[in-house]
DNA sequence: CTGTTAGCGCATTCAC
DNA sequence: GTGAATGCGCTAACAG
């Protein structure tokens, strides 16, 4: 029943035009008659005319195919569907359209989508690596002159764009707040020991354990799978300490919520009588245990953010500035001073 | 730097054939000598080739453009974030991408976003339709055989496949449920009352509140907005009332949570006093308070559904059978009587 | 088995 | 202002 695909010589028929003007009206062009622009115009809606960006794409030489390609390494982690969010925001609103992918971090199903989506013709790609993703990855994309950002975690030697949190700082901003409410033993809870984000962290809360005169002690970090379970394992062996903390910050927040849920299986309630602090967190606005602080980067934001420097680099052409680092600051959102008083008490 | 783009007849030349033996190559044509086709291979891989989607698309009348556009109107929720994911596992093991897009529930930027996906040609699409999208929306898609399945919620006066829970015997189960565990005064908390999705629900509550002997009063239905503090609205409304429910089954999860949130504010513990059950829940699992009992269904497996039922009407070709409607089953999670003890004690 | 020819729908020179 | 050519990268017929 349909008929076929109407292309820009059949409303150039039925217009009385040639396909050039039509071509040109939908360019906008102001070197055509407004007169013949509404006629065309009214022909394109009459006949339902939808255009072929794939054509229009092959005949000019640059690929500009407004599509910008986005793959997340777990877009069941709300951190990451709120990131694809704020992307999707810029980028829609800049007339692009996103194609998103998720990695379950793999790095082979990374490297196919990837390629997929070259295929396809993307003109720009945002990246939240999956682990143990390398700078050789991203290789055929740069020398291919398609501008890439990489968001929230960095991969070492890449010569691209990348915007991360401040993971040091965060972490040693949340030992700090902590200390300044007077808590002496902090522990640091979940995450995998061989990851360079786990590093960066354990980094800063090393540094302000130094810093801020807290208990100097063999271990109080405790790493773990960085998911609820993890957190709630960690959370175990941290209180079985003969001298136990008294307040936890934690890898993620996932991780916190699992601290607080071995916590409560302890007998010990979070926010009064243990501080737990929460960091990545995008759940907790939602679902949290209001006992439970976080310090916190805006996902949407990040994506917003990724996307902007990303449009920036492919309307400046080809050769342009790399490796931008951009990062992004914390802040811690509630206080959970109830803990340490409790504790002392 | 970077060469000019390589095509097919770059590597034809460095192989020393011609261009249509190399897209036989491509397309894993019998018809082409082995040592030919590793040549070919290796010089692609030499050359970084890379498959123009694109022209092929173009040249092939039938656009089969491998990619799948998929709608959700709220990726923040992590519900729809899952039912992508599902929807991208598939779509990903069929060699398609995913063209994602959230519409915030404006059904203008559905409109825009659904038109410029069609310019790209998108072989198919999974909607999760905004709020007030009508029959009317997807006519186009249709008329032009774009094969269309709507998830999540039914598009009145659409003829295309749709797969979405089973509402009313969703409801129905959890209320017999907690029938079965001895409640008598059930209330049924959050939605708006203009949405059919609300509708159902309630009339499966309604119908089981009949059918199980629960106390048929006027009204232990309280609509509030679908979220965390629509909730903690509604099951204040609720226990202000002289003859308190002692359960309640919620429109949706952030419902759920809020009602937790609501009934710990005034000093009644979610699960030990009072029996509180959500429904489309995925945060549950994740973030949940442990007490809350929730009846739900599996977004990604959702998402996969449609994504087959989404792919099997694209490689059926054009005319095939529409209107299919998938429901899906509600399970009960966990128990909860031991509210109804504490009520009586 | 491989090479030749001819367009897919559009944008981009150029003439008119 | 508008209309005729030409080619983007690829596949689809056929011819050899």
């Amino acid at each position: 029943m349909t008929k076929d695909r109407v292309t820009v010589v059949d409303i150039a028929k039925v217009a009385g035009v040639s396909k050039s003007t039509v071509s040109l009206v939908l360019r906008g062009s102001p070197l055509v008659n407004e007169a013949t622009r509404a006629k065309v115009n009214a022909v394109m809606r009459d006949l339902g005319y939808v255009y072929n960006r794939g054509a229009a794409n092959l005949r000019q030489s640059g690929s500009n195919s407004k599509i910008i390609g986005v793959v997340v390494n777990d877009l069941t982690n709300s951190f990451f569907a709120e990131l694809a969010v704020g992307v999707d925001i810029v980028v829609q609103s800049a007339g692009f359209v996103q194609f998103l992918s998720n990695t379950s971090e793999s790095v082979d199903r990374q490297r196919e989508v990837i390629a997929s989506m070259r295929e396809h013709g993307i003109s720009g790609l945002i990246l939240s690596p999956a682990r143990g993703t390398e700078g050789a990855d991203l290789k055929p994309l740069v020398s291919a002159d398609i501008p890439v950002v990489v968001a929230v975690r960095n991969v070492p030697g890449a010569k691209v764009s990348s915007i991360c949190s401040d993971n040091r700082e965060g972490l040693f901003a949340a030992v700090r707040h902590l200390a300044s409410l007077g808590h002496r033993r902090i522990a640091f809870l979940g995450g995998f020991g061989d990851t360079a984000v786990f590093q960066e962290r354990v980094d800063g809360y090393r540094d302000a354990v130094s810093a801020c005169l807290v208990d100097q002690d063999d271990d109080l970090v405790f790493d773990a799978p960085p998911s609820r379970a993890g957190g709630a394992d960690a959370i175990g062996r941290a209180i079985s300490l003969v001298n136990k903390p008294t307040a936890a910050v934690c890898f993620n927040d996932a991780v916190a919520f699992g601290a607080c849920d071995g916590l409560r299986a302890n007998g010990i309630e979070p926010g009064k009588d243990f501080a737990v602090v929460g960091f990545d967190d995008v759940i907790e606005a939602k679902t949290a245990v209001p006992a439970l602080t976080t310090i916190s980067v805006d996902p949407q934001g990040m994506g917003r953010r990724a996307a902007q420097l990303l449009l920036k680099q492919i309307s400046a052409g080809k050769a342009e500035a790399e490796s931008i680092v951009s990062s992004v600051r914390l802040v811690v959102r509630e206080s959970c001073g109830a803990a340490l008083e409790r504790a002392e008490a």
